[in-house]
DNA sequence: ATTCACAGGTCCGAAAACGGCGAGCCTTGG
DNA sequence: CCAAGGCTCGCCGTTTTCGGACCTGTGAAT
């Protein structure tokens, strides 16, 4: 029994920056990663199931935002420590087209000293793009990092129009 | 009248891993030890022996395996406390080319918490080779020990195929 | 009689290492 | 003199590693 035990389903959503993998418990979205992705939970033992409500909302979403739509909102079931849930929660906080920073990231969690921990929560984010963790970069505007590689944070935030470029 | 009373022969074997002594009783092979391992019964006042049908049937036996081909069964009459009778009987319970661990042996002999006390009772296993406790490895992989000397163990091993190298 | 030493393994707490950072200081090159 | 870039160090939750305590049967040594 791992901590994905309660996963019921899983699919594979592709995407113009690669297919993703979904997995969703019976409350909600659970984990959407990149193939190859940093702190990927290896494979998953659950039934692939594209109906599933929550995997197949996901699928939609994702499509819809692809083509320059906002992201609608799907049920989450995000499983992690406290300090991780509010760092995650402080994550869909900000607005799209919007980016934030580390220390503000760190700061709405609670914790404004744990500037670097909050680095350390934000990448293990189990649910991409969902959960923006793509719109925090450095303060000094460099994008510094992501768990699915740096031309996909920046991509998704040109999409978003987030880059002064 | 010491624990070896019962038996009536004994007989040298040579192997590619040096000789060996082996001792039989009136209803099976009691004994079969290299020179100088360790929990080596020392002296024993016996007759040699070598067409002592256990004696005979070991020494083929015992040729046979180290061209390779698999064990053939010899009859044992093993000497010893009841829990060291059911560990005994465990080892010979794992498959040639095969190979088990401490806890799994334990957990056979019908005492899952007494793992050590199981990695004793192995080491005093009378009939080398035969009885495989050569077959028992650490639980990470290490071979941990063998009375005869680790370098033969891994030997052993190596013959069976079932070192993962 | 008691104690000790083993051919291990599990559990638990402490300690150290590790990050998707950021501020402070110093060095360069205009 | 000033700005940009490199370096060091402190920050803190999480993860990994490490070191003991304990378990258990048996024979040898006290």
């Amino acid at each position: 029994m791992n901590k994905h035990s309660q996963i019921i389903a899983q699919s594979r959503i592709n995407t113009p920056l690669g297919p993703l993998t979904a997995a969703a418990t019976a409350a909600g979205l659970a984990g959407l990663w990149f193939d190859g992705q940093r702190h990927h939970p290896g494979p998953i033992e659950a039934p692939m199931d594209d109906r599933q409500p929550w995997l197949a909302a996901t699928a939609t979403v994702l499509a819809a935002y692809f083509k320059g739509q906002a992201l609608a909102a799907v049920p989450l079931d995000l499983q992690g420590t406290a300090f991780q849930k509010a760092v995650w929660q402080a994550l869909l906080g900000i607005a799209p087209g919007r980016t934030s920073t580390y220390a503000e990231v760190a700061s709405q969690a609670g914790s404004p000293a744990a500037v670097r921990a909050a680095g350390a929560a934000i990448g293990r984010n189990p649910v991409s793009i969902l959960v923006p963790c793509h719109r925090v970069i450095g303060r000094d505007g460099s994008l510094t990092g992501y768990a699915g590689g740096l031309d996909r944070k920046q991509a998704l935030l040109t999409l978003e129009g987030a880059l002064l470029l």
